[in-house]
DNA sequence: CCATTGACTTAAG
DNA sequence: CCTTAAGCCAATG
């Protein structure tokens, strides 16, 4: 029987996944910010589109991508509704009413970091 | 093919 | 900082 993987190597989606393992730990990044990097910066829905498809890969943290605000708005999608917080708590990243506090200062943008 | 939805963003108040 | 409205793009029905 066949493997129910949607993808292959499309682009979009292996992109945005490249970049999300490239988060360092304890730091956190946005979905615009990917979007941008990867050259379109008005598809930031699409990103989180990707990170839905994303939970197939062990190796995509995306409990490290929030949205601009560092709001955990995918946290619902996540195995249970707090391991978003609890995997972000455990980086040494502090969450308060669904968001990151700090958030400015754990931000890690793409485009300035890897200085495409 | 058209309509709806969504892990978003920006702008305006 | 919060709310409302509009824009955007692909997937889904």
């Amino acid at each position: 029987m066949e493997i129910s993987i949607p993808n292959k190597h499309k682009d979009f989606f292996h992109n945005v996944y490249d970049v999300v393992r490239l988060i360092p730990k304890g730091r956190a990044t946005s979905y615009g910010a990917i979007a941008k990097y990867l050259g379109s910066p008005k598809s930031s829905r699409m990103v989180g589109w990707a990170m839905n498809a994303a939970h197939q890969f062990s190796d995509v943290p995306a409990h490290r991508v929030v949205n601009r605000n560092g709001m955990l708005t995918g946290k619902m999608h996540f195995s249970s509704p707090n391991k978003m917080e609890e995997l972000l708590r455990a980086e040494n990243v502090h969450v308060k009413n669904d968001k990151i506090i700090d958030f400015k200062e754990v931000n890690w943008d793409p485009t300035a970091e890897l200085e495409l």
